[in-house]
DNA sequence: TTGTAGGCGTTATCAA
DNA sequence: TTGATAACGCCTACAA
């Protein structure tokens, strides 16, 4: 719908190139230039032009200029398929640090989710190959591959979030889980703690098996074996953190000889299991110390206030953003395949010398 | 970059709607029909064309496409500046159920910030006034306005999430905020008490206004007046609820005549101002009953697990992004203006009948 | 410094 | 039922 010269200006999302053109008294491909190059137009016709384009509220239509140039200018962020845990908030922080980064340089985030069926594989692969989307950042998840197309193979830069996929040369931005509960680990041991009781994620989880061999190297600079760590857990998705941690509680009360230090790979595990034991009568940091992963703000509120791996979302977020746009726009830089942002071990009451074991 | 004829099919994104019709023997106007209306073309014809698109990978342009049909089918939530809150998974829980219900509908969903900054209003208004966007849900915020252009002026169906903006004729999907803390109140009230203490949330917030009327009610209905309710917070935003909650106890802490019955607009200010009245000495639910807003999922493991009135995420998301959707498809349905939703009081052993009250 | 002309990949109209 | 053709709105050689 073309505007007449005397419409009002608020009118409708309608005015296009060609009416600032006509408005302003030039051909649209200088409307093109000034606004885009303003240095290459004399100055007086840009801000002639500018005017026009004000006055008419001109906004350049996105789908004809990303015909027309050959790429969207829109940045695809892959998310698990569950957006929501219990006390974390590991997503909205990861969401905020890249959205802000995104908008900073002139692109726009869009939404995709990665459950495990084929159907958000396909629409994955659809908003890739159909050129909707320019980049793609990936958290925590396998790349999509729905029959003979897959996400590595559209053309464009990707980089992995917290997952390390060095391995297929998908540049990945990640923590350093590992080094982080092995230092908590040695803060338990150097504590007097010898009988660790470990609350696992899902089974072969990255995540889960990186902490768990973190503590085990802990164990072995202190010369003890895996024999003096109990594990719990395996079964749930990270997910079902509190259901873990109630499942962890029943466990540790069958145990015979009790472990005096807890891992748990989530808060939420943590904060489920603390409960629970705390109800049937053993008491934090005194009987047991506790250890968890996230750093969920609300760890510091708990009783006691619980020690917490935290994990640098918002540096993750922002890192990974620019290093997908700085592929995206030249591909000859950032060629490293990984980045490490360290985790930060938050010690707070919940780890203490235990009762029984003080001197 | 044009495909030869035996080039691979996974190579590359850049299959044409012309190497389909070319491989299929037919033109590309019959690829576009057969792809689009499988009806209206032949059986054999329909086949061999998709035999030869899914050879070789084809993907539709989606910008073609958007600029020939003058419309894209991207959704756009438009988020309050902080996405992180304590332990409220307000945030993630509408995006996954938004997302989940934009894909079902064959859309997707970007993500639009709006802080109070002009920068972030303007990239707002250039995806809905450049076609970038075909719709906007907007949460708990005021449309965005710059200049001369206007959210609502952009010509693309709007649905507000949580804010009623339904004088202003923008549809809105709401809780009953009001009836939920009168409904606590109620209870509050049965057990017995008589002073209550408020935090608040942001000053003049539309949230907070509700819920403060909604507790007035309850009080007017058992005779008493304002004067029985002791208000703190007020300064922060609901991302600080925390500090607000820690604030609050510092205001109770002082009080001559101490209140029984505690109602918080947020669960991080409850579960902060619980954590440190405890410390204080004070017990709940024995000298102090809590209520709060929100429906964390880890109230239930605070100790005492915390009563709380949960917003209903999900559904909302859910109802807006269909309303919404039937407002882009066809203008003349769903002209109703508002959509309550109601919350649910979860009530928890953070209330009780008062120690000093108990007869 | 500015204008003319052509095409990005798709869909829709019209004829065949 | 199918094919040729003309837009959609913008950018960018190239020419003036």
């Amino acid at each position: 719908m073309k505007k007449t010269e005397d419409s009002l200006s608020t009118e409708g999302s309608s005015a296009l190139m060609a009416d600032v053109a006509r408005l302003a008294g030039v051909a649209t491909s200088t409307v093109s230039r000034a606004l885009a190059n303003p240095g290459r137009v004399n100055e007086k016709t840009r801000a002639r032009i500018a005017a026009a384009a004000e006055q008419l509220g001109y906004t350049p239509n996105a789908a004809a200029r990303n015909l027309r140039v050959g790429k969207s200018n829109v940045i695809m962020i892959i998310l698990p398929g569950s957006l929501h845990y219990g006390a974390s908030q590991i997503i909205p922080q990861v969401l905020e640090a890249v959205n802000r980064t995104v908008i900073r340089n002139g692109y726009n985030l869009m939404i995709a989710n990665l459950d495990r069926d084929e159907s958000s594989e396909r629409h994955i692969l659809d908003l890739a190959f159909g050129g909707t989307v320019r980049g793609a950042l990936i958290l925590s998840s396998q790349l999509p591959v729905v029959a003979n197309r897959s996400l590595a193979e559209a053309g464009l830069p990707i980089v992995s979030l917290l997952l390390d996929m060095s391995d297929t040369s998908v540049p990945s931005i990640i923590t350093n889980d590992r080094q982080a509960v092995k230092e908590a680990g040695r803060e338990l041991l150097a504590l007097g703690h010898r009988r660790f009781f470990y609350i696992a994620g899902p089974t072969g989880n990255y995540h889960d098996i990186e902490r768990y061999a973190g503590l085990l190297e802990a164990l072995q600079e202190a010369g003890l074996s895996e024999r003096h760590v109990t594990r719990s857990g395996g079964q749930f998705t990270f997910q079902f953190g509190f259901e873990t941690g109630l499942q962890a509680a029943e466990d540790f009360a069958k145990l015979d000889e009790k472990p005096t230090a807890v891992v748990a790979t989530s808060d939420d595990m943590a904060i489920s299991f603390m409960s629970k034991v705390q109800k049937m009568g053993w008491r934090v940091p005194e009987d047991l110390s506790i250890v968890s992963f996230d750093g969920s703000p609300v760890c510091e509120y708990c009783a006691p206030p619980l020690s917490t791996i935290e994990q640098p979302m918002e540096a993750l977020g922002e890192t990974a953003t620019e290093f997908l746009i700085a592929r995206m726009e030249k591909s000859d830089e950032r060629r490293e395949l990984r980045v490490v942002i360290p985790s930060r071990f938050i010690r707070r009451d919940s780890i203490a010398v235990n009762s029984k074991l003080a001197t």
